[in-house]
Order: C-alpha cells, then sequence, then structure tokens
DNA sequence: ATACCTGTTTCCCG
DNA sequence: CCGGGAAACAGGTA
C-alpha cells in the first residue's frame, strides 16, 4: 500500500532505531528487489549505526555514515516492519538489519521493491520538490502544466517527477476535490487549486495515515503493533474500491474504469469532464 | 479458476 | 528526441 504516508509511516519504524549499530545483516541472494545491487554488498552495513532517515516521495533513505546511505523502495508490496531480536525469517523478507534487541525487515511477496546503497554526500541532490515543501510553487505547478498540455490530470498527478509521492488512490482523492474527471487534459487547468489539492491531500494522509500511527503512544513502535490507518469517511479513499461504492459528496454510485494505465475511481456527477 | 492490484521500467509506436 | 500506451515484473487475495 505504499504512497507518500505509507512510506512515511515505514520509515518511522526504522526510525525509531536511530543511533543503534547493526550487529548483523541477513539478505536472500536472489531476491528481484537487489537488482544492479549485488545482496552481499549490505554487509558493509554490519559494524555501523543508523544514524538518521528521510524520504522523499515513495523512496526512503537510510544514513549510516556522511557517504554511505541505504535507499529502499517498497514497489507494490513491499513493507518495512520491526520484529523481536529472534525474529524468525519469514518467507518475504528480503532484508533484515539486526541490532541488539530487534529486527529491522524488508518484506516483499512481488518483489517490485528495491534497494540500493549510494557511497556519495547526497545521492538526493538533483531530486524535484516534494508538495509539502515551499518550494512545491503554484509556479512551478504552472509550468508542469504548460509543459503537458494534453496529458491527462490523472497521469500528471501520478508523475513521480511532478508530484512525488503521489500514487493511485491519492491520485483520485485529488481529482475528486478538484471536481475534475481524471482523464481531463492539462491545458488550461488552474495551477493554483490543482496545487492547493495536490497539497491537502498529501497533507492529510500524513496526518491520517503516518501521524496517527507514531504519536507518543510508545507502543506504536513496539513489534507487532503496528496498525494500518486509513483517512476519515468524508474521504473518497473509503469508497473507491467498494463494488458499489458511493461518492461521500453527493452519494451517487462511482464509476471505474482505467485512466492514464491505472484503475481508476470518480464520481460521474462531481467529476465533470 | 480467474481477475485484479496504493508502482516502476522498458519497449514500442507515432 | 518526445509523449503515451502496453507489457512485464510476481505472488497473494477476492
Amino acid at each position: 500500500m505504499p504512497e507518500l504516508a505509507e512510506v512515511e509511516l515505514a520509515r518511522r519504524q526504522w526510525a525509531a532505531f536511530h543511533g543503534e549499530p547493526i550487529t548483523r545483516v541477513t539478505t536472500h541472494l536472489k531476491a528481484r528487489i537487489y537488482r544492479d545491487c549485488p545482496a552481499p554488498a549490505l554487509r558493509v552495513l554490519e559494524g555501523l549505526t543508523l544514524l538518521r532517515s528521510r524520504a522523499h516521495g515513495k523512496r526512503m533513505l537510510f544514513t549510516f555514515g556522511p557517504e554511505l546511505h541505504l535507499e529502499v523502495h517498497l514497489g507494490m508490496s513491499g513493507k518495512l516492519s520491526v520484529g523481536p531480536q529472534d525474529h524468525k525469517e519469514q518467507k518475504h523478507d528480503h532484508l533484515i538489519l539486526h541490532t541488539s534487541e530487534a529486527a529491522l525487515i524488508f518484506n516483499d511477496y512481488r518483489m517490485f521493491g528495491r534497494v540500493m546503497l549510494h557511497d556519495c554526500a547526497n545521492p538526493w541532490a538533483d531530486f524535484p520538490p516534494q508538495p509539502q515543501d515551499s518550494k512545491f510553487s503554484v509556479s512551478r505547478m504552472r509550468k508542469l502544466i504548460e509543459k503537458h498540455p494534453k496529458k491527462p490530470l490523472k497521469a500528471l498527478l501520478l508523475d513521480q517527477n511532478a508530484c512525488p509521492g503521489v500514487g493511485n488512490w491519492m491520485a483520485d482523492e485529488i481529482c475528486w476535490r478538484l471536481g475534475l474527471h481524471p482523464g481531463v487534459p492539462c491545458l488550461g487547468l488552474n495551477p493554483a487549486l490543482v496545487r492547493k489539492e495536490i497539497r491537502f491531500v498529501s497533507l492529510g494522509a500524513i496526518k491520517h495515515v503516518a501521524d496517527k500511527n507514531t504519536t507518543a503512544s510508545v507502543d506504536g513502535f513496539a513489534p507487532g503493533t503496528y496498525v494500518a490507518q486509513v483517512p476519515p469517511k468524508n474521504w473518497l479513499f473509503q469508497h473507491r474500491w467498494k463494488k458499489g461504492g458511493h461518492c461521500p459528496k453527493c452519494g451517487d454510485a462511482l464509476e471505474r474504469d482505467t485512466i492514464a494505465t491505472r484503475t481508476t475511481a470518480w464520481c460521474p456527477t462531481c467529476q465533470q469532464a
């Protein structure tokens, strides 16, 4: 389920172990998640301390030194979790970072996710601003819209260079809030309104999905206590996958079809082409 | 059994 | 060279 907020929540699971030395690294040699990063290379982390971490869009970066970072992307089915020190390896656990007290686990049954090592100071130096950043400005939005006049709105929202972290459900949510059919071409879109709703959904997703799991309640981080939260009932999210789902705004039946190569739900009444 | 999938990359087409 | 669409990746779930 990883989009921006789920990614942030995943990062926080491991972030609870900032300052902890990695005693041992376990990898699955043949796992596709390693792509061009040979799994044994991950053992370079043994003996090093997880210093800090951050996320950008759907990517996470765990830092172990001034020029050593582990990047993780969850793909479609990847999950980060924390298990006890004697965690029993599960079928699709592809990477486990052991500390003296816990096991930091990357599990991904479909293996669309990936991990990679970076040996430079800032591997993300040239990344675009995120919706949460002040640099994600109206003028930037206007340029993106003008650059892709024929592109469907939903395709622009899913473009990770344009809207880092926005995934399928967030894109539908944004279109729904805008009152626009996901297939409308970008030409003529109001950049200020589009930016506003991208930010509302991105910030709201972080609030409802990530923050609710990681508030002061210390046990939020304890192994096995992580419970996925979802946005509230007045978001499209709660209705879009149900057979016979209805628009939380007007109550009319939602429609579903493939738009911009992804399954898309929208309200035919509230979202005109 | 069959279809479906909160993502990305690659390939092919115009 | 660009943009856009389809296929591929893989395995669990409805």
